[in-house]
DNA sequence: TAGTGGTCTAGACCACGAG
DNA sequence: TCGTGGTCTAGACCACTAG
C-alpha cells in the first residue's frame, strides 16, 4: 500500500470511497500541487497509487469535472481547469457580436486603509490595507459598466508597479502572472438600483436611470477571498436567460 | 432479443450505446408512457429488455437525472420527475421567510383572438384563440409581481369552467389535473424596464420605477409551447445569486 | 506507436424503503 | 423480507492525441 493509499483510507470512513478520493484530490488541487492546464496523473496511475479500482477513480474524477475543477481531454489526460470568466458579462448584457472582450479604462488605482471603506467582505482586507481600482468597461465606444474593485494589498502589491496599460482588459490572468493569485470561483449577487450622479456621469445616462448592480466575491481554491468588486451596468443593456426544469 | 432491444440497436449507431438508450428513454417519457412520480422499470429490467449491461443503463439514467428528467430514490426506484417551479420566484426576489407560496389574485380571465395580441410566441396560439389571464402576486399584503399569462385555448379550455378560487396560487398542478397538460421545463428571460401606468397601479409604485420583467415560455416534454407569461416585479425586491466557476 | 480517456461488460456486496 | 438503487471491482477493447 502506497502512502497515498494510506492517506485515503485514513479519511472519514462513513463516506464512500470515491467521495473520499474526490475530497483528497480536491485538496491536492487546492494546494496547488498541479498547475492549471497541467495534466494530473493518469486514471490508471491514480487507481494504483490509491489502491482503488479504475471505476472508483473515474467516479471521483467525474464529480470533479462536474464541479468545474477538472477538465478531461480525450487522448491527452485530465487537467486542472482554469476558470474563465471572460464570457461572464455576456451572460448578463446584450453585447452584439459575441466573443470579443469589452475594452477597459482604469480610472483610478490607489492604496487605501481598509477600515475607511464602506461595508465590504472583511476577508478581502485582512491585511489592513487594500488596493482600490475604478474601471470603466466599454463596448465599442459606449461605456456600459462601471466597476469598483478591492484587493487585499498584501497579496496584490505587485499590481501597483504596473502601468495601467499593462493591466489590460482582463485582470485575472494578471493576478496570476504578477501576483501568483489564482481565482478559482466567484459568488455573484445581482440587484437593481438607480444611477447616482457619479454612475450617471460614467455611464453617460440620466441620474435615476435603472442600473444593474453586480457584486462579486472572487475566491481561491481554498476559499480565501481574493477580490471583491461592485459593477454597475446600464439596465437597458441587461438581459439574462435561464432554463428551468 | 426483445423488441425493445431491436429498437435500440436500430438507432444511429455512431452514438455510444448509453446515448442511444438515453434518447430512447427520453422519447418514452415524452410520450407519457410513465406518469410523473411513477417508477420506471428497474435498472436490471431495463438492462435485460434492451440487452445491454447494467453499467450502460446506469450511465444513461445518470444523464437523464442530470437533465432533470428523472429522479432516483434509493430503495424504491427511478421516477419521472415532476418539474417544480414553486421556488422559482424565490430565486429572483427577496421574499423574507422562505417556503411559503406567494398569494395570487386573478384580476382578469378571458378568451381572446390570438392575432389581436402583441408579438408573442406563435406556437402558444396555434389554435387561433387564446386564454389570457392577468394575475397579481402578493407577499403578505404587498403586491410585488404582476403577471400576464397566455394559453392556447384548444388545450386549456377547461380552465374557463373553474372559479378563480379553484385556480389557486399554483397554476401548473391545475393545468395537469384539469387539462392533462404537463409542464416539463421553461425558458425564462430577464430584463429591466420601468413601470408604465398600469403596472404602477398594480404594484403600488410610482410610474417610472424600475421593474424586472420575466418572460417565460413553458414547454411540454415534447417541446410543445404550452404557456407564455410576462411578469413584472418590483426591482427593489429583486435579488439573484449565481456561483460561477 | 505509446499512452490517454471513453465505452462496455459481468458480477459481487451493501444500504435503503416499503410491505 | 424482498426489491430497489448505491458502491466497488476487474478486465476488455476502442478512439483520440501527441511525439
Amino acid at each position: 500500500m502506497t502512502s497515498e493509499a494510506a492517506l485515503l483510507h485514513a479519511t472519514d470512513s462513513r463516506l464512500p470511497l470515491y467521495a473520499r478520493l474526490r475530497d483528497v484530490l480536491t485538496r491536492r488541487v487546492a494546494a496547488g500541487e498541479w498547475a492549471p492546464d497541467r495534466a494530473i496523473p493518469a486514471e490508471s496511475t491514480l487507481a494504483d497509487s490509491y489502491g482503488v479500482s479504475l471505476g472508483t477513480v473515474r467516479k471521483a474524477l467525474e464529480q470533479l469535472v462536474d464541479e468545474g475543477l477538472l477538465e478531461r481531454r480525450q487522448g491527452s489526460g485530465t487537467f486542472v481547469r482554469r476558470a474563465r470568466f471572460d464570457q461572464s458579462l455576456f451572460r448578463f448584457f446584450r453585447l452584439s457580436g459575441g466573443g470579443a472582450i469589452p475594452a477597459s479604462r482604469i480610472l483610478r488605482r490607489e492604496v487605501v486603509d481598509a477600515w475607511r471603506l464602506p461595508a465590504t467582505p472583511l476577508g478581502v482586507m485582512a491585511g489592513g490595507k487594500a488596493i482600490r481600482m475604478q474601471r470603466l468597461r466599454l463596448w465599442g465606444d459606449e461605456p456600459f459598466l462601471a466597476e469598483d474593485i478591492l484587493l487585499p494589498f498584501e497579496r496584490f502589491a505587485g499590481l501597483m508597479d504596473l502601468t495601467t496599460d499593462e493591466l489590460g482588459p482582463l485582470l485575472y490572468p494578471v493576478y496570476e502572472a504578477v501576483c501568483g493569485q489564482i481565482i478559482a470561483r466567484a459568488e455573484e449577487e445581482l440587484t437593481v438600483a438607480v444611477a447616482d450622479e457619479a454612475a450617471a456621469r460614467l455611464l453617460r445616462c440620466p441620474v435615476g436611470s435603472p442600473v444593474v448592480r453586480i457584486e462579486r466575491l472572487a475566491l481561491a481554491h481554498d476559499g480565501t477571498a481574493l477580490e471583491w468588486r461592485r459593477s454597475s451596468g446600464l439596465a437597458s443593456q441587461f438581459r439574462y436567460k435561464v432554463d428551468i426544469k
